[in-house]
DNA sequence: AGCATTGTTTCACA
DNA sequence: TTGTGAAACAATGC
C-alpha cells in the first residue's frame, strides 16, 4: 500500500500517540530493526514520549520530548501504522512501542521491508514530491537519459513518489513514462509539477495511491479512462508501468 | 509452479 | 566518476 499518502495518514496515526510515556518496545525483529541489535532500540526509548512527527515522502521520523532519541519509521511494500488503546493483538507486528496507559503503536508488516531506525539519516533523500518548488523540480527531474517514470520513482530525486502513483500522474500530465527526462521543455516540466502536486493531495483527501483515476483501469485489457484506447504495459523503472499510448504518445 | 508485488539498497556495467 | 538498470531482500497472493 504505502506511497507518499499511506504515509501522511501513518503520520496522523502517530500523533494519537504522543506525549504518552513507553514503557517497552518491541525490537526482536532484526531485519527490520536492522542495523540495530535486539534491545538497542527500546534501551535508547524506554522512559521517553514521543513528541513530534515529521514526513518527507515516504520517509517518517518521530523526535521524543526534551531532545531525546529519534525514531525513523518506513512502511516499506506493506506496512501500515496502528495506534491502539486496548491492544489487539496481531500477527505481522514487527516494531511496537507500549505506552504506560496501555496503548500501543504498532507496525504492521505482513511482508517485512518496512524499517525502524535510530536516528535516521535523510541525508540522500530529495524533497517532498507535494512540496518541491517549481525551480528545484526543474533542476531535480528535468535532466539525464531515464526514462521519466525512472526518475519520478527516483527517492534521492524527489521523494514519496511511488508505482502506482506514477502511473496516475504521467497519465494526468499526458506524458509518455518512456520519455528521457532531460528531454522535457520547462512547460512540460511545469505541467508535470502540477500533476504532481494535484494527484498526491487528492490521493491524500481520498484515502491512499489506489484512489488514483487511472489505478482501476491498471491492469491487462484495462483501457484509458479518458478515451477508452486499449492501456499499454511494460517495464519502466524496473516496475510494471501501464499507460495510454494515445494520450500520452512518445 | 511460477510470477508479480503500492519499496529500498546494493552491485555491475557502460 | 557518474548515471543507469538489474538483482537482492522477505513474504504473500494469484
Amino acid at each position: 500500500m504505502p506511497e507518499l499518502p499511506e504515509a501522511e495518514r501513518a503520520r496522523h496515526q502517530i500523533d494519537r500517540a504522543l506525549g504518552r510515556e513507553i514503557v517497552a518496545v518491541d525490537d526482536r525483529d532484526t531485519y527490520v530493526c536492522r542495523p540495530h541489535a535486539p534491545g538497542e532500540i527500546a534501551a535508547a526509548l524506554v522512559g521517553h514520549k514521543l513528541a513530534r512527527t515529521h514526513r518527507r515522502g515516504k520517509f517518517l521520523w518521530v523526535e521524543t520530548e526534551d531532545g531525546g532519541p529519534v525514531l525513523g519509521l518506513h512502511l516499506g511494500m506493506a506496512g501500515r501504522i496502528a495506534v491502539e488503546q486496548p491492544p489487539a493483538p496481531r500477527n505481522w507486528d514487527r516494531f511496537a512501542l507500549d505506552f504506560a496507559d496501555g496503548g500501543r503503536l504498532a507496525l504492521h508488516d505482513k511482508r517485512r521491508l518496512g524499517r525502524a531506525v535510530l536516528e535516521p539519516d535523510f541525508a540522500h533523500v530529495g524533497p517532498d514530491a507535494a512540496e518541491v518548488g517549481r525551480e528545484e523540480f526543474r533542476r531535480r527531474i528535468g535532466r539525464g537519459t531515464a526514462p521519466l517514470k525512472a526518475r519520478l520513482l527516483d527517492q534521492r530525486a524527489i521523494s514519496g513518489i511511488g508505482n502506482l502513483l506514477a502511473d496516475e500522474i504521467l497519465w494526468r500530465a499526458r506524458l509518455s513514462p518512456r520519455r528521457p527526462a532531460g528531454a522535457l521543455s520547462e512547460a512540460e516540466l511545469d505541467a508535470l509539477r502540477r500533476a504532481v502536486r494535484a494527484a498526491t493531495r487528492s490521493a491524500i483527501r481520498k484515502g491512499g495511491a489506489h484512489t488514483g483515476d487511472l489505478i482501476p483501469h491498471r491492469h491487462r485489457d484495462g483501457t484509458c479512462p479518458r478515451c477508452g484506447t486499449p492501456l499499454a504495459r511494460d517495464t519502466i523503472g524496473g516496475r510494471t508501468t501501464y499507460w495510454c499510448p494515445r494520450c500520452q504518445p512518445g
